[in-house]
DNA sequence: ACAAAGATACCGACCAGTTGGTATGTTTTG
DNA sequence: CAAAACATACCAACTGGTCGGTATCTTTGT
C-alpha cells in the first residue's frame, strides 16, 4: 500500500499524473486503460497490477487531485493576510489567476468526473465530493472570522455555505468556459462571486478581534 | 426532413426523448447506442435511419433540450411582473422550484454534455454552447431593463454578464448537488445568486421608466 | 378510381475494432 | 532467492456503424 519510495517515478506516480491530464481532457468514460497507459508510458500490466480497475485507478486520482491542490493552496501568500476578509478574497484572487491557457490545465479533475460518476460509479463520486466539499472546509474558518470581526449578526447564511458557494461558481466558471466562453468567461464568473463577497462585508469596518 | 406527423410518437421523437433522461444519468460516453436504442423501445437500424452517429444524436438532443427548456421558461408565469426585477428574480425562484426528485430529473442535459465533449466532439459543445448562452440571453432584456429602471450606472459588470452568471451558478450548483450535496446544496446555491442580485440593486427604488 | 412506382420508416443480423480485465511471463530490487 | 515491479499475449464482451430486407405511406400515370 505505501509506495516505497520517492526518487524515481514508478509506474503508479506516471499513471495518476497522466490521469489528471487525460481525465481533464477526455472525460472519464472516454479515457480507456490503454490511454492512460499510453499517456503514461508504460504497460497494461503495470497498470492493473497497481490499481484493482479502472475505477479503482478514478479513486486514486480523485485523492491524488486532493493532496495536489490542497497543498497548492496551504502554501498560497494570502494565508498571511491579517484581515481574515482579506484571505477569503485573497483566496478569490488566487483562484482567478489560476486561470489561464489551455481549459484542461485550469479545469478541475473531480468536477469534471463527478458528472460522470455520480450515478453509475458511487465509489468515484464519493471520493470526488471529498475532494470539493473537504477543500470547501478549508474556506470556511476564514469567511467564520470574517463574520465575526465585523459583527454580522441576523444573517440567513454560514460560513459554511458561502465556502460551498465559491466552489458552485468556479464549477460553473469552468462549464461556461467548455461551452465555448473560454477563460474570459470563466473569470468574469469569479469576478462576480468577488463582488458578491465584497457586498456581503460591505460598510463594515474590520474590527480586529480582541483575544 | 420535416417529420411527418405529430400523432403517433415515432422512433425519432422517441430516442430524442430517451436520450434526455439517459445521458444525463449515465454521461454522454458511457451510453451506448444500445442504450438509448432499448430506453426508447426502437431497433438500432431505426436510430441509424434518423441519425447520422451517435454524435448527431447527441447534437439533435441538445438542440431538443433547447426547445423544450425555451418553451417551459417562456411560458412561466413571472413574465408578467410590471416591474423588471421583480421578473428576474422571478426567474431565479422558479429554477430553484424547479429542484426536487432524483438528481437526474433537475439537472442540465448540456451543462453534463459540455463537460464530456468540449474537447473531442466540436459540434456537440457547439450546441450545447448555444443553448446555454442562448438562455442566458433571454435573461438579458430585463437585467437590463431592472439596471435602467433604477439608474445604475458607473457599475462594473453587464447584463449580459449577469445573465450568464446565473447560469454558472446554476451549472456549479448541478455539480455539488452531484458530489453528494443533493438537491439541499443545489437550493442553497440558488439563494446565494437570489441574495447576490438582491444586494446588486439593493437601496435603489423602483421608477418605472417614464416612456 | 386504381395500380404501378417510389419514398420513408423501421427491423435485426452482422462486422471490424475496441473495451476492461486476466494469465503468464520476465526483469529488477532488497 | 523471493517478492515486488513491470511486460507480453490474449480473451470475451461490447462498441459504433453497415447492410439487405420488409411494411406502409405518398405520388403519379392512366
Amino acid at each position: 500500500m505505501p509506495r516505497p519510495a520517492a526518487g524515481t517515478p514508478n509506474a503508479r506516480d506516471k499513471l495518476l499524473t497522466a490521469a489528471l491530464s487525460v481525465i481533464r481532457a477526455k472525460g472519464y468514460s472516454a479515457t480507456s486503460v490503454d490511454d492512460l497507459c499510453a499517456a503514461a508510458g508504460v504497460t497494461k500490466g503495470a497498470f492493473f497490477h497497481h490499481f484493482r480497475s479502472k475505477d479503482a485507478l478514478a479513486v486514486a486520482a480523485a485523492d491524488h487531485w486532493s493532496e495536489l491542490t490542497g497543498g497548492l493552496f496551504a502554501s498560497a501568500s494570502y494565508h498571511s493576510r491579517v484581515d481574515p476578509l482579506d484571505r477569503v478574497l485573497g483566496y478569490v484572487d488566487f483562484r482567478r489567476a489560476l486561470i489561464a491557457g489551455e481549459l484542461c490545465d485550469f479545469t478541475c479533475l473531480v468536477g469534471t468526473m463527478v458528472q460522470e460518476a455520480y450515478d453509475a460509479h458511487p465509489d468515484i463520486a464519493d471520493a470526488c465530493g471529498r475532494s470539493i466539499f473537504g477543500h470547501a472546509r478549508t474556506l470556511e474558518g476564514d469567511i467564520a472570522e470574517a463574520m465575526d470581526a465585523r459583527g454580522l449578526t441576523g444573517i440567513d447564511w454560514t460560513a459554511a455555505s458561502l465556502a460551498r458557494h465559491t466552489q458552485a461558481v468556479l464549477q460553473g466558471a469552468f462549464i461556461l468556459a467548455k461551452a465555448g466562453g473560454g477563460p474570459d468567461v470563466a473569470v468574469e464568473q469569479i469576478d462576480h462571486l468577488k463582488r458578491y463577497i465584497t457586498l456581503l462585508f460591505e460598510a463594515r469596518p474590520w474590527e480586529p478581534h480582541p483575544s
